[in-house]
DNA sequence: TGCCAAGGCTGCGGAATCCGCAGATCTCAC
DNA sequence: GTGAGATCTGCGGATTCCGCAGCCTTGGCA
């Protein structure tokens, strides 16, 4: 997952030893896949960061049962993993992009391969692989119906093995939240 | 847009004054729906934030040209009016939640009327109206497989208007960014 | 033309926060 | 038992945040 964070981030050559695990995460972790162990602290500083992504390290702390400079580590240590990203959100239709659509994919071979090649465009900003009649569905930001069209046709149906595209054109996002965590 | 935060917002009684718009700003937003407007800089502050959400301010106001406290208010009215949200966003698959799908759905009736009532519910964290063989497309997370199962079947189809829905489980989030942006 | 209100920007000073570091504690492996 | 590694705490110093007063520009109005 997030394979483009983790990307961007092992560019970088000073975190190459952030990304190993140590033999307690990983004895953990392979119970599990290659999910990172997460406990309930860290949850808790997930949860307090979804509601507000600039909050104070000192008050999450007094939130959690953590002195400040505990949430700084665990925080930067999330960042590192790629496990949580601090960003702001915006609806794409209203800072300029007018077109968004969702594309559902079929795939004949290897739909792995076709994710990579989806996930290195930049108009794709969502790729995720899916069990139904699509195998895989990706969320697609435009500045008009000529860049759409030309996403649509030229590079995506254009990418070896994609079989079959079908376009669900945005008109309005009703709803966009991240505190799932806090219901 | 961001009903739900819109709602949250203005459940904050203090908070009225801030909605209502300059006739300066009205007159532009005729033009454009009831878009609010954002001028180049204020893109450029989204987008040094859609980067790091805690970027310091005057570390922002160096790269937009403004000052430390323009660009503090500036990102200020940009919250308050909710076109921006500055959160830790994550793949709910790492954080506990082992069910995700996205849901199409059709409609007879009023779509909006159905798009406020999926709004409503805490599982959909994302709702879009949509053109072409769904009318709306809906994410949901889920801690289990009872759970999405009870989402879908219970909660969504009990939803007057609602005719038919077609479910793709999440199987890998391959890509998921905000820095559309930046390219 | 002159005046006024409103919005937005700057500079400033005090409070709060961030940040790196050293030391303590704990766990695990050998 | 012991050493390595990971994580937490406490603590200064540097940085950032925050509210406020003042200035400037714009737009409305008589």
């Amino acid at each position: 997952m997030h394979s483009d964070i983790v990307a961007s981030r092992s560019a970088d050559p000073k975190d190459s030893r952030e990304i190993r695990e140590s033999p307690r995460e990983s004895a953990r972790e392979s119970r599990n896949g290659s999910t990172p162990h997460l406990d309930a602290v860290s949850l808790a500083i997930i949860e307090q960061l979804q509601e507000d992504g600039r909050r104070p390290y000192a008050a999450i702390g007094k939130a959690v049962g953590l002195s400040e400079a505990a949430v700084r580590q665990r925080v930067q240590k999330l960042l590192d993993q790629g496990v949580m990203q601090i960003v702001a959100v915006t609806d794409p239709l209203t800072v300029g992009f007018r077109r968004q659509a969702m594309v559902g994919i079929n795939v004949e071979g290897d739909v792995e391969s076709v994710a990579d090649a989806l996930t290195a465009m930049s108009e794709c900003e969502y790729v995720v692989m899916t069990a139904g009649s699509f195998d895989l569905m990706v969320e697609i930001v435009c500045e008009d119906d000529d860049h759409l069209l030309d996403v649509i046709n030229r590079n995506i149906r254009a990418i070896p093995g994609v079989r079959t595209t079908e376009s669900f054109v945005y008109l309005k996002l009703k709803k966009q939240t991240y505190m799932w965590g806090t219901r």
